[in-house]
DNA sequence: TCAAACCATCACATTGATGTGAAGGTCAAC
DNA sequence: GTTGACCTTCACATCAATGTGATGGTTTGA
């Protein structure tokens, strides 16, 4: 598929699927006539990178991992130096770290907003404001 | 306080100290001299910036949530407009979303982690490669 | 064959979160 | 009273992720 299609289903505008180009992510062929050709799976990979770009990774450490997230699991031996490793430990250390920061001041957000909803309905429960 | 001790007691740049303040995170007061001077609660509140920060929230999602996020729990009755719980819920389920991800993606890189510390102990595991 | 809708590269702009440094005021200690 | 360690504001720089537009080639269909 050319970038236009591939655009559409990730949603993604293709100036950025250049761009993910242009920092490896993703490798392309190219038609005789010089048009970058996507393969089907590559639709699964942007909307992972994307994923990972919004999770907060930047470009240069989603690099690093993406290989490591394929499925069916290959382990890619040539990849496996001890500073992938521990790329990788610390990334995922990291992310841990983020997930929990996430998700105590989503909870909050939640808490919150289920707070407001149950006075909002039953205005005698007592509030400090 | 003054920013210094702040900056160190939070890990946090004096420089981006005065960028939440310009961007409206923390209020601190200031001294005759024009010193600012910050609150010892602001040692906590600069450190949950940062993690929602960290977290890939832009600061002006994080000054509209900030407010509902203090502990003890005061409900702002001021601040629940029908705009502002939508924007929470709206923030709230993209966090959701976000640590989704991030979950997946770490647990998936933990899962090679593992896979590749078990293969270095004991060669005799079957991978393709 | 011409127009519309793709595609290409290139390049400059912007945005948000930061780094860095200049130029100068304040204060504590020696 | 001078030095050094603070503080102030201001401004320009950087970096990654994007937006936008110019300029031009390719393909497709009326």
């Amino acid at each position: 598929m050319r970038i236009g299609e591939l655009a559409e289903r990730t949603g993604t505008p293709r100036r950025l699927l250049r761009y993910y180009e242009e920092q490896g992510l993703i490798l392309p062929e190219r038609c005789a006539n010089g048009y970058r050709a996507y393969d089907e799976r590559l639709v699964d990979r942007v909307m992972q990178i994307r994923g990972l770009l919004d999770a907060g990774l930047p470009t240069r450490i989603i690099k690093q991992i993406l290989p490591c997230l394929d499925r069916p699991r290959i382990i890619h031996f040539s990849d496996a130096t001890p500073e992938m490793i521990a790329t990788l430990e610390h990334e995922r250390d990291r992310m841990t770290e983020r997930i929990q920061s996430l998700t105590r001041n989503r909870d909050a957000i939640a808490d919150y907003l289920d707070t407001v909803r149950l006075t909002q309905d039953d205005p005698g429960v007592a509030t400090r404001s």
